[in-house]
Order: structure tokens, then C-alpha cells, then sequence
DNA sequence: TCTTTTATTGACCGTTCGGTCCAAATCTAG
DNA sequence: CTAGATTTGGACCGAACGGTCAATAAAAGA
């Protein structure tokens, strides 16, 4: 059963993934169309009819993320084959071994495009707080798996602890920070949010 | 004893109070030269001859940050007239009454420019991370006037996690926020950093 | 006053931007 | 085989981009 017209020639998913990285990387303004053909080998009729205007590619891009990133970062603060701590602390190593291992200094889309987008433009916005609340409420569930006694408040702080941290340490690692600072920063942050 | 030549017929460093907001607000790319030239009510050719290509442009206005903001929060990090870590309290509120008492969710312009240029302007790079560092050395000095017998690394990973949630509260504020979650945020960090 | 030096203005440059359009191509349904 | 629907590639668009330049203006030093 398929829809009449000529059949799509590419995978929508998987251009968008390439879209993603342009974003993702270099931030709306400076990723142009022409790069995002380029990466694509698309032209830009193709774009516009799959994916709209550049705004809407940018927000298509940035869905793309929450869906890749962000959800299997809550899947792993929601798993359940380590104890809650230990995720926490895996959610805090990421922005680590992505620098170490991988070079790897994108830092988190979210938080890319929270500085240089989402204050000109309110879908954007909406989007990275939706994402934001996603991990905010994962991390949230797994501090208070691991301290049930403490007052939902104090849980709730945490997990805000938390979030603000792992923001901090995605935009630092764009600006070139070591992969020992982000080790230090998660072990001493883990030390004072273990505590009951 | 005046330059032979016609003299300059605007402050420099007004102009450059002028750019910073745009570039604080709206980052590199989506600032244009239109832009600036509208700000300041600069002709094209007056901007190059004082500061020079847009880039140059750019890196000055954050140096230009770095002079007054950065180094007000550092003033207050050293200052004497409160105590240490009230002092550091007092540097986290910078992001909380930013949002509450005047709208303004520019963020950081250092943290803003971490985010969209320092990874493709080497230049940018190390001057973001030299007003980190100005920063993050004024913490560790409050933290180890507080806590005296505490060990210098225990001291240093501590300035690293102020500085880390200083930049995470100073993204999100610009994903919008509110001034209710930095404010629970920076408590449940003041907390963790005062202890012993 | 005349020369030199510098700043300002506005026109101008080529390039790139995001976006549109249309003819050709490729599919389904009848 | 035809008619309708959809995608594709490429030409094309006006606007905005960063940047340059020459003419003019305003100062100092002689």
C-alpha cells in the first residue's frame, strides 16, 4: 500500500540525523541551507517539501534530538539494571566521555540551542524546556528511588542540582574545558548529592 | 596634546557597551552589521577603522564584557565586606535577579559565546576561557577563605562545581526558566558547598 | 595658509542567503 | 495507456550579507 506520486528517494530519518549534527555543531545561523544540501546531497526543493522552511528544519532537527539524545539519556536514569545513583552518575559521565573519548565537543543540542535560539524564537524554546523536563523528572524518579526518606522538595532540588550541572558542564565543554575538570565537577557534585 | 587628524567623533567605549548588547542578546551570526550600525548610529566605515572586521568587532565587545560584567563579579567574589560564602551567594544571585527584577535572559555573554562560536573561532575560544578561569579562580578564593582546613582540591573541585552551576543557571535562564528554579537550585548548592 | 593625518559618509562590490518555481521524472489508480 | 499525484533537479529571485573605496570633512603642525 503506498501513497501515489513519486516515491521519496531518501530517508527521512536518517537526513535527519545529518541535519542534526549541522545544528547541532555549528547552531542555526551558521549552518546555511547550502551546507545542509551539501550534507544531505539534497536539493533544496526536496528539503522544503519533507521538512519546510529552515525554522521548521531546525525544529524537525531538534525533535530529532530529543527522540536520539535526550530520550535514551532518561532511559538510562530510568533503567533499572544499576542502582539510582549509579545512573545519575553514567547521566553526568556522558558529557565526559564525550570529550575524552571521542573528541567530541558539540556539547548538548538542547543547551545550543537554548543560547543561541531560543530566545529569539519561542517554538524553540518551548522545545528545549520540553526536553529539559523530560531529564529533570527522570533524574527526579531515580534520587528519590535511591533516598526515599527525603522530602519531595529536597528531591526536587536535586534533580535541579543536577540538570543545571550537567547544563554547565555541556556549554563549558564547548568552550574546551578538560575532560578532568567535567571528572572532578561530576565527583565532587555526586559526593554532595549522595548525601542524606 | 591631541592626535594630528580629525578626531573621533564618538566614545569608544559606549559604541562597544552598545555592540556587547547585541552580540550578549543575539550572538555572532544573527547580529549584523546593519544591526550595529543602527545601534550606535555608526557608518560602516567609522566601525572598521576603529575596531575592525566583524570578528574583531566581536571579540572586543566580549572583551568589553569580560571588563565590566566579569570582572564586577569577580569585585563582588573578593570583596570584604561580606562573608566568603555569602560572597559566593551573592555571585549566584547575579543570574536569579537578572531573570526576576529585570526580564533580562540574556544569560551570559561568555556562556552564550561558548555555545555558538567558541568551537569554530580558536580566538573566542581562549577568551571565553580566560574569563572563566578569572571566575573560577575568585570562587576557589572565597571557598578557601570559608573553609581554611579544607584541602586544596576539595576547595578547587568546589570553585569547579560553583562555576559549572553559574553557567547552567545562566543557559537555562535563556531557555525561559523561571526565577523560582535557579533561586531552589542555587539554595540546594549553597547548602552542599557550605558543608564541611 | 598649506600640508598631513585621520574620521565620516554613502555609494558600491561580489557573494551568499533563504525561498520559489517549473519542467522533467516517477510512482498509483483506473 | 492515460490521468493524477508527488518528488526531483536546477534555474531563478530579491534581499541581506560582510567588506571596500573614494570623496569630503576636520583636526594638528608647519
Amino acid at each position: 500500500m503506498q501513497k501515489p506520486g513519486r516515491p521519496r528517494e531518501f530517508d527521512q530519518d536518517e537526513t535527519l540525523s545529518k541535519i542534526m549534527q549541522l545544528f547541532w555543531e555549528h547552531g542555526y545561523e551558521a549552518t546555511g541551507l547550502s551546507d545542509i544540501m551539501a550534507a544531505t546531497g539534497l536539493g533544496k526543493a526536496s528539503l522544503y517539501s519533507a521538512f519546510g522552511n529552515k525554522q521548521s528544519i531546525f525544529l524537525k532537527a531538534l525533535a530529532h534530538y530529543e527522540k536520539l539524545v535526550v530520550d535514551a539519556a532518561v532511559l538510562v536514569l530510568r533503567g533499572c539494571n544499576l542502582p539510582p545513583l549509579e545512573r545519575i552518575d553514567a547521566f553526568l559521565s556522558f558529557p565526559i566521555t564525550a570529550v575524552r573519548d571521542h573528541k567530541d565537543r558539540r556539547g548538548c543540542f538542547l543547551c545550543n540551542a537554548a543560547a543561541d535560539r531560543a530566545s529569539l524564537d519561542p517554538d524553540t524554546a518551548t522545545m528545549v524546556r520540553r526536553g529539559y523536563q523530560k531529564m529533570r523528572r527522570a533524574i527526579a524518579a531515580s534520587l528519590s528511588e535511591a533516598m526515599p526518606n527525603l522530602p519531595v522538595a529536597r528531591i526536587e532540588a536535586r534533580a535541579d542540582v543536577v540538570l543545571t550541572i550537567y547544563s554547565g558542564m555541556r556549554v563549558l565543554s564547548r568552550s574546551g574545558v578538560s575532560g578532568d575538570f567535567l571528572m572532578i565537577t561530576k565527583a565532587e557534585i555526586m559526593r554532595s548529592i549522595s548525601q542524606i
